[in-house]
DNA sequence: GTCTATAAGAGGATAGAC
DNA sequence: GTCTATCCTCTTATAGAC
């Protein structure tokens, strides 16, 4: 009884230790992707990073694709944790939620851990397709989205001219746009004014209202 | 006098069988870069595809940044072209022609004719901040779109709101967005409409107007 | 599961003949 | 200036000892 407890014990201690290699690693990845972008990530520098082998690495994860699948995971974890206490919270509309989440994907980018992939690498495409954890969860958090657009469609403050299908494509390719980075680079303003700005352009548009 | 005249006239000719290779070159570089982006083209691709050796390139262009800076120099002069024609059609105002050119990038990047590179990629980017052709062209086309910001803005449909530099990064990054990509893979919708969508929520926003 | 060492191959660039 | 053949570096991935 004593000895099955400890080899639990031992057992469940050698899983965390495990785990929080795991994490390290995605952690790594993560920022890495959102600074150099997947190509030009060698997974020499993951390991390095995280201060183990690269044989180790591949113990871990079978391939460059599924380190950038995990980072994925991660982060589509972490949003879909933010868009449950958006939807938690009774002050908010549909409106205010997507705006929110936007808000938050633009912060996460200025910070340096928004993983950007190539939407072009048909390599790394294939095998996220292939990846069940991290599909079902981009449909998850195109559901929960998409339900969200319909009701601000519906409550009139989103635009009913555009197709849910074309408002979902522009917020998550604002989770990648460049124009947040190149203005920092410009030096000019804070995050976060810069971060309202880039969100005015996305929901009230270049022109005068 | 005679040899002379043929031996200017033999120049010329073998000059201009040069510059058509130099822009059948240029004209591969560009549709590539489009397709498949600056790290995933290689150089092998670009002589298979123009259909002479790898070397031969190499007499044209001393570097693969060097054809990159060679199809975004190709890009600006087209956009230039465009430029002096909309300041020329006097039934337009700035606003209007700055929707024009976009359109226009839109459009663009859907034939698949928009060369498209990585902000990451800091190679890439010292190449072509260290070429004078490049760098003057770009400077040229940001003046000439900060005229129109400025009076679009002073006529007040552009919104005031938003400093100038943002709304041209903002224009920039429009032209090699992915959504017009997505969209078109997703199949449901014409060109043409898909860009008027696109169009709307860069210049009236997703929120109801 | 971690390491060192290395295989295997892609890709940028060049040598040298013509 | 075009070609073939080759160099050389970088990068993904694995073998095999511990």
């Amino acid at each position: 009884m004593r000895s099955y407890n400890r080899s639990v014990a031992r057992l469940s201690f050698r899983q965390k230790v495990l785990r929080d290699r795991e994490d390290a690693i995605v952690a790594s990845v993560n920022r890495l992707l959102a600074a150099k972008g997947f190509d030009l990530m060698t997974v020499d520098e993951v390991a390095a990073d995280v201060g183990i082998a690269k044989a180790s690495l591949y113990k871990h994860f079978a391939s460059k694709e599924a380190l950038a699948a995990a980072a994925m995971v991660r982060v589509l974890e972490i949003a879909l944790q933010l868009v449950a206490a958006l939807q938690a919270d009774a002050s908010l509309d549909a409106f205010d939620r997507l705006k929110a989440v936007t808000r938050w994907a633009l912060q996460t980018q200025l910070a340096g851990e928004m993983p950007s992939l190539p939407a072009q690498n048909s390599t790394l495409r294939n095998a996220l397709m292939a990846d069940r954890g991290y599909v079902d969860r981009l449909i998850e958090l195109s559901d929960r989205l998409g339900e969200w657009i319909s009701a601000a469609q519906a409550s009139g403050r989103l635009s009913r001219a555009l197709p849910p299908e074309v408002v979902l494509y522009t917020l998550f390719a604002r989770a990648c746009d460049p124009v947040p980075g190149v203005l920092r680079a410009g030096g000019s303003y804070e995050d976060e004014q810069l971060i309202e700005w880039v969100l005015a352009t996305c929901f009230d548009g270049l022109a005068t209202r």
